[in-house]
DNA sequence: TCTGGGGTCCTAGGACCC
DNA sequence: TCTGGGGTCCTAGGACCC
């Protein structure tokens, strides 16, 4: 247990939610919920403004919209989220080495990597770093400073919004007693149930019942881990790079599938998508796992193992085809999803190479009668019908994929996206109609802009990408570390902040897969 | 009111091997 | 001939997190 709160817990605000209002100034001060906007979607991120109403993560969309009519209804932009995220994992990168990122809006941060501190000079450490945040994005964060992982994020919670706690090493039983146990990280909806079930509502019960009560309950791990969180341990370290387990992709249809043969159609497309992914990432796996969510939302999942690692698309399509035909999808399907985990680094090419040097050792050790290689070939099932055998034999040009969609115009100009027009200049799309698009014009530093309406074929009319959310001037006028106070660590760069705005190409396709599941880009935004 | 998408970790049973 | 235990891998499902 750390004598000092040197674990930092950094936890944006309303994320998603605050950079489209940091990006578009008609909507700051208004109601703004982020998320899918097709007939299923739900909300990922809503703002201050739209939380007064009871919108909040994970909320049913056509529920948030019966709740606040007036709000503006925005589909992630991803490629902005992963920009502004950057800037600011780079500032907490200058705190100290070990950063361990949680998401695109969360970080721990291991003070003590970077040098011994006392609990004056980790709250000046934490204050330092809203600022420079709130400078560099125009976005405000919470933090959360203590001796471990779960307090400080305990911390950065009752921060928010905006704000700082500091929790000192030995208040943490008497902070955390009275305290519901869904505070606790890893007790959610089923655990809480549970516990309360079983006559525990605060932490200080789960404490007073004991390991042996905990294990009981809930599970060997769970009940051992609930039980030292109870008491206000928590030993995990800050783990700066975590590597990658699985990769998938699922799609929720805006209607049930009924037709099989459509079943299959996107079955397929899924797999090629979760290859390329798996690619771009420069991993393979061995098992592929199909995922089918019915009509009923009853969820399953059917996974097959190969013998040897694959990103072949045609080896992953012709598993999930396997594993499909075990499914019963009369009712209709609601979801889709494909994946493959048990990920190796190395590639189908490389193991290629490596069987054939050991089957050349083999040869040479054998005296070279030319015996065959036992087994079969990596990518190929270890049960079932193997069929095909084109295991491995396709490497460029993923067959099959992306076909041409004849794109409907409103589908260039999805609601929320950055538009520039030749005329007018920068602005956004507020929403777009039967062959109309309409366009407020304004920028992150402008004042609230006017609105037009264009037609969708207007050769003016482009889309462009996000714009830095801080103009570029104002990062120069930053302020920099290792000037005065604390820590002048040796190292740790304090040189050049490479002006860090949205990168333009590379991100742009992972935002179309992102924004791709069914969401037709014709919501409106009213702010 | 009707429930996204991307992950992680744990449990439990059966197969298989020693 | 019968019985047993432990370890590892695979599969399926569930809880949880952001």
């Amino acid at each position: 247990m750390r004598t000092a709160p040197t674990v930092l817990h950094l936890d944006m605000d309303a994320f998603f939610a605050a950079a489209e209002q940091a990006a578009k100034p008609s909507l700051r001060g208004k109601p703004v919920v982020v998320g899918g906007l097709g007939p299923r979607g739900v909300v990922s991120t809503a703002s201050y403004e739209a939380r007064r109403f009871g919108v909040h993560s994970a909320m049913p969309m056509a529920q948030a919209r019966r709740l606040a009519p007036n709000a503006a209804y925005l589909i992630p932009r991803f490629t902005l989220y992963r920009a502004v995220s950057e800037q600011v994992m780079e500032l907490l990168r200058r705190l100290s080495p070990l950063v361990e990122p949680l998401s695109l809006d969360e970080a721990f941060v291991d003070l003590e990597a970077g040098a011994a501190i006392d609990t004056a000079s980790a709250r000046a450490v934490g204050e330092r770093l809203r600022r420079d945040i709130r400078a560099l994005t125009g976005l405000s964060g919470s933090v959360g400073l203590a001796g471990s992982k779960m307090l400080a994020k305990i911390g950065s919670e009752r921060a928010k919004p905006d704000g700082l706690v500091l929790i000192e090493p030995g208040t943490e039983r008497e902070l955390l007693g009275p305290l519901t146990v869904r505070t606790l990280p890893g007790v959610g909806p089923a655990t809480g149930e549970h516990l309360r079930r079983a006559g525990m509502t605060t932490v200080a019960e789960l404490a007073e019942a004991g390991e042996d009560e905990l294990v009981r309950l809930v599970g060997k791990a769970h009940g051992a881990a609930l039980y030292r969180m109870a008491l206000g341990h928590d030993e995990r370290p800050v783990v700066a790079e975590r590597e990658t387990k699985s990769v998938s992709v699922e799609d929720t249809f805006d209607t049930d599938l009924h037709d099989r043969v459509r079943v299959r159609t996107e079955v397929d497309r899924l797999a090629e998508r979760c290859v390329r992914r798996l690619r771009e990432a420069g991993h393979s796996g061995r098992t592929v796992v199909l995922k089918v969510r019915r009509y009923d939302f009853s969820t399953l999942t059917r996974s097959e193992t190969l013998r040897g690692p694959t990103d072949d698309p045609v080896v992953v399509r012709e598993a999930v085809g396997r594993l499909l035909e075990s499914v019963d999808t009369t009712g209709g399907v609601r979801l889709l999803g494909v994946g493959v985990s048990g990920l190796a680094d190395y590639t189908q090419e490389d193991l290629f190479a490596q069987a054939a040097a050991e089957e050349r050792a083999a040869r040479e050790a054998a005296g070279g009668d030319g015996g065959r290689t036992d087994g079969p070939a990596p990518g190929e099932a270890v049960r079932g019908a193997a069929d095909g055998g084109a295991a491995g034999t396709v490497r460029d040009g993923l067959p099959g994929s992306p076909e041409p969609v004849a794109a409907p115009a409103e589908r260039r100009f999805p609601a929320g996206h950055d538009v520039r027009h030749a005329e007018f200049g920068a602005g956004w799309v507020q929403g777009s109609g039967v062959r109309r698009v309409t366009v407020r014009f304004e920028e992150p530093g402008s004042a609230p802009g006017r609105v037009r309406t264009f037609w969708a074929d207007d050769p003016a009319l482009e889309l462009s990408e996000p714009l830095p959310l801080v103009p570029p001037v104002a990062e120069a006028a930053m302020p920099r570390h290792g000037d005065g106070e604390h820590q002048g660590r040796p190292g740790a760069d304090q040189s050049s902040c490479p002006a860090s705005r949205p990168k333009s190409r590379s991100a742009s396709r992972s935002e179309k897969a992102a924004g791709s599941s069914g969401d037709s880009g014709s919501g409106r935004a009213r702010p």
